[in-house]
RNA sequence: GGCAGGUUGCCCGAGCGGCCAAUGGGAGCUGACUGUAAAUCAGCCGGCAAUGCCUUCGCAGGUUCGAAUCCUGCACCUGCCA
């Protein structure tokens, strides 16, 4: 008998949250359960926290059960209540746009096939055409005003403010439980650990309406040593859509991952073994300057989200831009490729050397530029530049190719080709 | 509705007529050490055609040789009283 798919989760440190657990693991092992995980288009593209949602979605898929993933044609138009305050909000046919986007996105992660193939749902299927007296009578009735105010996110937004419509939000999430556990049996919803009030208001809503019992499993919030947040990359999220981060800048934010987190993210966000993970951690214990954990990761997580051959792309281009050899010694398609999945600009010969730094996007401004050569922060094919009126010109590998780098871990290209 | 106070750079928070692009802390960036890790120490941290110039201290106007600092109006927030 192998492992019960609810102690693979929390050997993997996936569960912060759960309805009874007893309950659900004994549903869970008696059959199939219908599960649903949810996401809303709140940008074109889904990012690392939402990878997480769609890795344990396919986790329990591996087990036999049967996902559901739903995009929030509807709750999308709404907006979940922040912290950070009062969302903006997005046009129909934006949410519509984000809506198609992500669906595409989902559909990498769980498969289609056999017995327990997923199905992708759009709530505004069933929302669009709801009337507002049959939505307070159905649904509202079933949701106690004092008891919506104790949640710590709308306790929190009293202070500085909230609209009915963000507060009205987890009304429609619970529905949209509440839906498909009729339409399909769904008994199990999992999401991150800040849903876990979304989600069991759901919960109770079912149980209100239709007297059943159906379950809750919640992941914890992914942070960094300092407890912070992890997912941002240099210069905001880490989205899982190419075109918004190259697979390169993915590969990268994985691969700096420190060690007291690496292990822990090897479990949450790989299918490896647990046996084996064990055994890259003692490997890495005993010689921590090679970074296995930290490589196996990248590429691990890399694969999942952008497929084998950006793998290799991105270890070539690493190793190249971060490896010993002369860069000299690289053959010009070597070379040529890293810097590509780098980000390479084309310039002018004889482009100061500043300007280059700008429209490579590795500083934000003149000034910074010139501030990263001042501290000896700026090199152009590996070799420190301390002139500030430095320009680009003579020395180019490959006959125009010049590496520029920002401190030890950024890195981009430049390409002279005359106007 | 009345009275009092607040709105400063990514965040927190000093400044209360010239010495203010604006103290300090956090975040961030760079350097040294190292392993594309952590910790520690040091520097930097609005922009530009850069020993100067431009834009910034809620918004709009005004006083003044000169304003983040004073005045007027507006917006939003906070506290006290009804």
């Amino acid at each position: 008998m192998t492992t019960h798919v609810l102690d693979d989760l929390e050997a993997r440190g996936l569960v912060a949250h759960s309805t009874d657990r007893d309950a659900l693991r004994a549903d869970l092992s008696a059959g199939p359960v219908t599960y649903y995980v949810g996401f809303d288009p709140t940008a074109p593209s889904l990012h690392m926290g939402n990878l997480l949602q769609l890795l344990t979605a396919r986790r329990l898929q591996l087990a036999g059960h049967k996902p559901l993933i739903l995009v929030g044609g509807s709750t999308g138009l709404i907006g979940d209540p922040r912290d950070v305050g009062e969302r903006t909000m997005n046009s129909r046919e934006t949410v519509a746009d984000w809506v198609g986007r992500i669906r595409s996105q989902v559909e990498q992660y769980v498969s289609f096939e056999g017995d327990n193939a997923a199905r992708v749902v759009n709530n505004l299927d069933w929302t669009k055409d709801v009337n507002v007296i049959d939505f307070l009578r159905d649904i509202g009735k079933h949701f106690p005003v004092n008891r919506m105010l104790d949640r710590q996110v709308v306790a929190s937004r009293l202070e500085t403010g909230i609209s009915y419509t963000e507060f009205s939000y987890v009304l429609l999430q619970s529905m949209d439980y509440l839906e498909l556990y009729r339409r399909y049996g769904t008994a199990l919803q999992t999401g991150g650990s800040d849903q876990w009030g979304n989600i069991t208001a759901g919960v109770e809503l079912i149980r209100r309406a239709e007297g059943a019992k159906v379950h809750a499993l919640s992941t914890p919030l992914i942070t960094k040593a300092d407890g912070t947040k992890f997912g941002k990359s240099t210069g905001g999220a880490l989205w899982l859509d190419p075109e918004m981060l190259s697979p390169y800048a993915f590969y990268q934010t994985w691969i700096q991952a420190e060690d007291s987190k690496v292990i822990e993210y090897l479990r949450q966000f790989t299918f490896l073994e647990l046996e084996e993970i064990e055994a890259i951690a003692a490997e890495s214990a005993e010689r921590p300057g090679l970074r296995i954990a930290q490589r196996r990761l990248a590429a691990e997580v890399t694969a999942l989200v952008h497929g084998q051959d950006e793998v290799r792309a991105a270890e070539q281009a690493s190793a190249a831009l971060f490896g010993r050899a002369e860069l000299e010694d690289l053959p010009e398609s070597t070379l040529r490729a890293a810097l590509t999945e780098a980000g390479l600009v084309t310039v002018d010969p004889g482009t100061p050397l500043v300007d280059a730094l700008v429209v490579s996007g590795l500083v934000d401004s003149k000034s910074a530029a010139r501030r990263a050569v001042s501290d000896g922060g700026a090199y152009v094919n590996n070799v420190r530049v301390e002139d500030p009126d430095a320009v680009l010109d003579g020395h180019t590998l490959h006959g125009g190719l010049v590496v520029l780098r920002k401190g030890k871990k950024s890195v981009a290209g430049a390409e002279l080709v005359k106007a």
